[in-house]
DNA sequence: CTAACTGCAAAAGCTTTGCTTTTCA
DNA sequence: TGAAAAGCAAAGCTTTTGCAGTTAG
């Protein structure tokens, strides 16, 4: 996608509402874990058979530019989507990749501490936490119990 | 990369120093930029033209794995490196892609606030400012002047 | 000697894009 | 009716991997 366009010209698009559309919006509303583009692929196609990847991308980056979900750009190797556009920050399981929202609230004024002693306009941050979940902690425990002979 | 191998099991390689390596480590070493490994790549090359693109991501990794480098997972499409080894953010500009440290001391605490509150087992966190570089801000502006006629 | 490493090329994984046809407004 | 969007397949880009030959220690 073009990571620009609303800082250069900004496009104005008429947007239709196809049924594909739709179908994504509502599938990716239900959806609590943060999925990828594939999985909310395999969601929708359920729903609708026919529907082709490239179409589910194509349609959550008009939905995001929208503002009616959110693109997650995490340290993944995926991208990954949120119903909830608001700013909040993440934590991601280094070793399954589950991702859930961090109970922490958004900082602003990080930013302001960079101002005046950089030459770059903020425009923004990230912040992800990394960890393990639950059900990896207790596997890698029992590793360390039980080492694989090797 | 196995992103969980040290968590795991951390196999012992006896690591041996060849002369590709050795270039590498140095040519990062000398690069302020944060360079991706093509931009390593391309000024190893310069010292060893045979050198093969694989065996400087294969090189990377493990230079990271011993500490000797820093390998930055931004919220980037490409993996940056990094000679300095010690903790610190960047900052990153949307629109040309170049990275500068961030001016702002690590923060640990923040990990701390976290503690109690998710079911996660918290390891790090990642913050990435995001903004525009003296360079992308001018010509951004100009264009705002000149708006191309479309 | 031999496990680590290299070069090369192929493959993998995610995402984007070109093209033709269909469809919403 | 015309621009937006869909489906399909191909391509793009970064990174990883398999393999046969090479080399550091």
């Amino acid at each position: 996608m073009d990571e620009h366009r609303d800082i250069t010209l900004a496009k104005k698009h008429i947007y239709r509402m196809t049924p594909q559309r739709k179908v994504i919006l509502e599938e990716v509303r239900k959806m609590n874990n943060h999925p990828s583009a594939d999985e909310i692929y395999e969601a929708v196609r359920k729903k609708l058979p026919r529907i082709s990847l490239g179409t589910v991308y194509r349609n959550l980056e008009i939905l995001s530019e929208q503002g009616e979900i959110q693109k997650l750009e995490l340290t993944d190797s995926v991208n990954r989507y949120d119903w909830d556009t608001r700013k909040h920050y993440h934590i991601r399981c280094v070793r399954c990749g589950r991702v859930d929202n961090a109970p922490i609230a958004p900082m602003q004024q990080l930013e302001n501490e960079l101002y005046g002693a950089t030459v770059f306009t903020i425009l923004g941050h990230r912040l992800e936490f990394i960890g393990l979940c639950p059900e990896c902690s207790k596997k890698l425990s029992c590793l360390k119990n039980n080492p694989p002979d090797k």
